[in-house]
DNA sequence: CATGAATGAGAGTTCATTCAT
DNA sequence: CATGAATGAACTCTCATTCAT
């Protein structure tokens, strides 16, 4: 390694990463295996099961480790919750969904969504149970709230070139969300699968309610 | 309640009646109050923050009296459940939603459980949110099943007669349970309220979605 | 047992007190014996190796009773060291130590206190302890400094009438309590035993100290 | 600190010195760092408040680092003790102190120990705290009792000659220390300040409680 | 039957200590 | 030698359940 004195204060130091003591960061895998963890423990027993001693063992650590990442139990879960969200959302504004017609444009955000919930059943149940489990945190889900709010100008197009019934459009998202909510608890709990055909039904039953 | 002492061992007490534990007999209202207390709690605190103690309480009794009703939390829990099931599939098999034409018979069985879940959220997010809890047992899941096979055999004429899209009756019966209780919670949680006319076109996107 | 109606809202009851059955009030004995076990505790462990499970077992009850007379550890100290400092301001507030001359009511006081704290040598170490233990609260300290401050008057009396050495009062008060709380603590810790006549010269020492 | 990759393995890292560890030899300076860190916190905070990881943040280094320089908190805490009650030794013994008469020996002595206070509470408040800490270990204990002998011998001097009252050596530096520290607590608390005079003044108690 | 103080197993959390870097 | 993330035993406190009154 090599020091060069710029001033009195300030060095340079050259050398191979190796040589150089590097403060030991936090390991990103370990706060997402804690995630990972919790949540698949949150669906097994619910959250009044969930205990640490339990997350720690399932994310092959020790207790006192989750408390490294997570201030407590609370806002282990509120972060589990804003960041399974976070996700959500930047699936559903992915550029890629946009296309010509609102149809179309449609139809990739719902089997974006229902791929999604199909794929991570326990993200979508986790953040379902969430909500009324009593660990909610006000300012959590005010967040959460707020970056929702820019989907819905979708839905507002969508009844603009009037294609989309003209109701209250968190009721057009609640009937569309609790529907797909709703058929892959069914599917996970009585262990079916749905080939392309059954979701493309799937699709037309959330089309055929919102389509003017 | 005042209290005289008249001589070592005789006292005067003086007290509002309501006051006084008049030896009675067992009071059949006690395992309802139970009941919606404890819904109520889970409701407003999810059931990681249900206690026994403050059941007691909201129910206007003492912690040792719930076990004379109920042998364990457990068994509180899930007979609450049990009981909102049955309420519920009597609701639905009510002689008076059957008649002529099987649109006017899905509408008002619609309409019946929307109504309910409207006027009864803490039972439809207790009933909800139960099945995740943790706490459930699995003979009483099973006689809940049991229950409410005889409701298939409608949405079945329904397809029969080409009324109903010919798809698995878990997944219609999913899109619309799911569309209702999202809208439902919705309507709850911004403290909305739903007009006659709100009302049916909700009813219109569910009939629309399992509509052939 | 005899109930007579004194309105439709208000009864009279004439029974013997054991066919009535008595609220089950705290028990106040159980409070004093958990006060008793955690002051021996800290004084043989200090506050740092004082656990909750030791003093409720060296009280004879249960962890979870503990917290039925007190809300938190912190809390149990705190009233520990109030409830003690009372106990001494009563003694020394004792009209019985009031005397004709100055010098035979200082002389009452001090050896009121100082055999206090020789019978009581765990109260003493628990207060001095305290102080710097870090569980103090503001509020209780405060509320103690209040109930302290008629003792002033009496040495602000002695000197105007010219009796006790002109100094600042908290001054005169540390000089008389450092020196008793020492020189019981050298007593406690060598297992010494003082007569009538060493406890009389260590008061000579204390009057000597600070009279003009 | 600034990192600039040089290329995959070369890096160039720009840094103030103190941010930057130069291996350098083991520091001297870092075991008293780690006693004033940790007699400050205990002070602030008590014994049962000094966690390892606020003595090593206080002192400006690494929580391991701590146990390079001592085996455990035990160790630390009573190594602490005895430099503190060796410091104090080396001070009242100090030749300088000693002088022709009695009166003007234990004056001097008096006000270097009373200065000493003043100067340094927070270690005069270790020392009182630790012997009823909990950690205190017999061989420190006994070590410091040892250390402290020869200065009964001035005492012992003053009495042979009638200058000093006929009482037990430990009731008479109870009775000196005891107030002293009592004084010096008092001022501390109350965020006083002690003049040339007023210095006297307590002196003069001091002296008079002790003088035949 | 009704009460609520008492119980103690078990949960969340802390923190002295270790060790790979 | 210095670091600080990782560890897990041990602590405080909770709460479902019991039982004497």
């Amino acid at each position: 390694m090599i020091a060069i004195a710029v001033s009195e204060e300030i060095f340079i130091f050259v050398c191979k990463t190796e040589s150089f003591i590097m403060p030991k960061a936090k390991d990103p895998d370990k706060a997402k295996a804690i995630h990972r963890a919790a949540m698949m423990l949150v669906i097994e027993t619910g959250f009044s099961g969930l205990k640490m001693a339990d997350v720690a063992k399932e994310a092959g650590m020790a207790t006192g480790t989750l408390y490294i990442y997570y201030k407590s139990k609370d806002e282990l879960i509120n972060d589990i919750y804003l960041e399974t969200k976070k996700e959500i959302i930047a699936l559903l504004t992915n550029p890629n969904l946009v296309t010509e017609t609102f149809y179309t444009a449609y139809r990739n955000r719902w089997f974006a969504y229902f791929n999604y919930c199909l794929k991570n059943p326990e993200k979508m149940l986790f953040v379902e149970q969430f909500l009324y489990s009593g660990y909610i945190e006000e300012s959590i889900y005010n967040q959460v709230e707020e970056l929702f709010k820019p989907l819905n100008q979708f839905l507002l197009d969508g009844q603009k070139n009037g294609l989309v019934k003209q109701l209250d459009i968190e009721i057009l998202k609640a009937q569309m969300e609790g529907a797909i909510h709703e058929i892959i608890k069914m599917t996970v709990k009585r262990g079916k699968t749905l080939d392309a055909e059954l979701k493309h039904e799937c699709f037309n039953m959330a089309w055929d309610s919102v389509k003017q």
